[in-house]
DNA sequence: GACATTACTTACATTTTTTATAGTACGTTA
DNA sequence: TAACGTACTATAAAAAATGTAAGTAATGTC
């Protein structure tokens, strides 16, 4: 993750893509190694920082901050901290978030139906 | 692209996620920048290794080759040689590639959406 | 006063993906 | 005989994503 070189042929390239394909501009979204898992498990509801990690085997405390951070930045997730010490922080979709749920449920049949396949 | 190394930890995350989530294993298969707009193309119909790489913006002819190669592995696309000269090469979609086509079209749907939100 | 808890942050290393550029094979056509 | 078109391959380098390891803050408990 960290930041994009916003020089790169490689941002330029997204964005152009993104421009004319939604398609793409949505699979920038919720690309990367965790984020559509991450979400799968938010549909169930709010999640804390560390029952999230629970879930999700061997990511690393910093790749579920990243990945949080830029789903928050996308308005996927809304993120809610709660001044106590230790500190808690829950994390839960948001509206268009909560949108994703048939897409993932379809992804989910059809990579299990894949996997048969091959 | 190119190899991915199977003593990596990033590997053997993959594949424990793809082991136990069917959505992070599709993820897999159609993530990358470019596998889910040449689906989306290939939907359409078949269409040959110059006609793809005109509709794509900015693609590189290795990037190119290293998708379709990776989606033929995937049995997402058929490839097929006419050996002719100049060589002619056809790509289309599989019965499972083909099956990609309403995801494709709510992952569309949803970026629309997404895209108006931000 | 040392220690545990929680949700991080930081610096750095490694791996993976993407881009850049040049070159190849091979019959056909000029 | 030399250039043309197509679908690539080879090699290198840049950029992005992911992983490792250590540290922080605040406070309540031992």
């Amino acid at each position: 993750m960290s930041k994009i070189k916003e020089t790169s042929t490689n941002f330029a390239n997204k964005q152009a893509l993104a421009d004319e394909c939604s398609e793409a501009y949505a699979a920038n979204i919720i690309g990367g190694q965790w984020a559509l898992v991450i979400c799968s498990w938010l549909i169930g509801g709010k999640l804390r920082f560390g029952e999230l990690k629970k879930k999700l085997p061997n990511i690393t405390e910093r790749m579920l901050t990243l990945q949080l951070r830029k789903l928050e930045e996308n308005k996927i997730v809304k993120r809610t901290v709660y001044t106590e010490v230790p500190p808690r922080v829950e994390y839960e979709l948001t509206p268009i978030g909560y949108e994703l749920k048939p897409i993932i449920k379809h992804l989910e049949k059809w990579g299990q139906k894949h996997k048969d396949l091959m």
